[in-house]
DNA sequence: GACAAAATGAGAGCCGTTCTCATTAAGAGC
DNA sequence: GCTCTTAATGAGAACGGCTCTCATTTTGTC
């Protein structure tokens, strides 16, 4: 027989390490689409479904963090501290916003459950989205 | 020349009524398809697609409000007041808390970001998947 | 009832994501 | 350094939820 397995198989390859260095970068989170596009012109041309299943696997690792926005794309960050989300409803943007803002909730209003976290997305438009005299379409 | 427009066209069909029945029968939100099988099952045979234009238009409307659970499904339900979500990481039950915990964060956070609406889910664990003894698989 | 156009049905099309499988190469052992 | 096992990759097909197209039906108005 072969050897029995030992530890967790992760092998250190150039993909995976052009899609951390990609995550790493950006200010943001980004798109798998994004980081192909991204990893790819900064270094070698890496196949899409190696991203797709590079971020599966720091996701499981607990290295990097995802969400849905609300358009159909899956955003990836580094996962780190826990924050909350600020988010453009004009252009999608998707950033950190400097600690929490979620008060203990009082136990009275979660009768019989127990809360171990949370998430909080904050809706609204960025500068640029905003624009000079606040133009803005509601994205419900 | 024809006659100008006089209020936004919406005609009352029995496809839009067997939508908002089937929205307002059930307890919690659904997915388009789900709507679509019950809406179905209900009543005489609706086209997917239509479901689909009926959720669009009842979302601008307000009728119903939408939201991104995380496993690549919309789930619709009837729109009400504002209010955050308690979310059992044990049976993934969603449902609604009362009012809202979220304070209008202090603008030195959200730099430059106009905050129009937010959205809250507390992760934790019902009564039921606390247990006798508290069993509870987290789910990231 | 006649009419204009909103709404529908059926299915093709779209697009982000996942899967398949032949090929490459990382890491363990020597 | 060389060999060997198999994890990982690349290329493209497949998948699935959603959207679009267009001929046809139906609503609301006159
Ligand atoms: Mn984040
Ligand atoms: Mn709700
Ligand atoms: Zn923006
Ligand atoms: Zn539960």
């Amino acid at each position: 027989m072969t050897r029995a397995a030992t530890r967790p198989p992760s092998r250190n390859t150039w993909q995976r390490q052009a899609v951390l260095r990609t995550i790493e970068a950006a200010g943001c989170h980004l798109s798998a689409e994004e980081i192909h596009r991204r990893a790819r012109r900064a270094g070698r041309p890496i196949a899409l479904a190696t991203v797709y299943r590079t971020l599966e696997t720091f996701l499981r690792t607990g290295l990097v963090e995802s969400a849905h926005i609300g358009d159909g794309l899956v955003r990836y960050g580094l996962a780190s501290d826990h924050h909350d989300h600020l988010v453009c409803l004009g252009c999608g943007q998707w950033r950190p916003l400097e600690g929490c803002v979620v008060p203990r909730p009082r136990s009275a209003l979660t009768r019989g459950f127990v809360v171990t976290g949370h998430r909080l997305e904050l809706y609204g438009y960025c500068a640029q989205c905003r624009g000079p005299q606040g133009r803005g379409e509601a994205r419900p």
